[in-house]
DNA sequence: GGATTTCTACGACGCCTGTAGGAGGCTGGG
DNA sequence: CCCAGCCTCCTACAGGCGTCGTAGAAATCC
């Protein structure tokens, strides 16, 4: 059940994100919603992508205007939880802990943010 | 520095894992550690996956022998790095903190798990 | 020593993905 | 009324990846 991987490229990811961070909109929105970094694509690009997507299900098209409007479907939660579970089984055999002890060793945080988890857990550990 | 991405396939980060499991070994040996639920794949697959990843120069190949023997160069600790600073740039916007916060929320951690990460901050909170 | 197994080398194929070009339709400004 | 823009649809293409098949050499087994 759900062993759904969510496949995406990283190309159809950025357009995700263009999404979730700048609301519903046209291709040509997402255009300029596109992260920064990414090196610039045609028009035409974008609009394979998101139909690309849009035939997985992960977004939705509104075709009542002239210029569609692309809306996603899959949240960031989904994909960021299913990013991290395949990752556990990938490189961790499995072991959650083991990550999350990886992901506090190896990349810094803040004291804020080691502050805020530690909370988290105490609340957990009841 | 290592921006670098290890782009690695799904079949390929298999037999990279068999490489890691079992150690050292020839293709008949790799293909014999791959992750019991993979499907069965012919061994000439295998052999063509090593091929690829030594041209990439993720595995050494001894070539002293008849059966040749591959032994990985890039580790599983270099992989998940890279691969957790990758997620955390493009699904938590670069926020290490929320990634952490996530993972302990949605992946269950077992009280063991919770204790040792608790500890573990501790120490670095110092 | 011929048959069988085991390797490597090389080529192939189909699918997915990133990227884009061109054709053709509606629209608003002159 | 016509042109410049913008939009969608369709097509294409190259490179990566997963998966093998076959050919030919080397070792092994009666």
């Amino acid at each position: 059940m759900s062993d759904n991987e969510y496949e995406l490229g990283s190309a159809e990811l950025d357009v995700l994100r263009a999404l979730w961070d700048g609301g519903p909109g046209t291709v040509r929105d997402v255009m300029g919603h596109l992260p920064a970094r990414r090196r610039k694509v045609a028009y035409t690009t974008v609009q394979t992508l998101l139909n690309r997507l849009e035939q997985k299900g992960y977004v939705k098209c509104d075709k009542s205007d002239i210029a569609h409007v692309f809306r996603a479907k899959l949240t960031r939660e989904r994909v960021q939880r299913a990013r991290l579970k395949s990752m556990i089984g990938q490189l961790y055999d499995g072991a959650v802990g083991a990550m999350a002890l990886h992901l506090v060793k190896t990349q810094k945080l803040s004291r804020e943010e080691l502050a805020e988890l530690q909370k988290l857990i105490e609340k957990l550990d009841e």
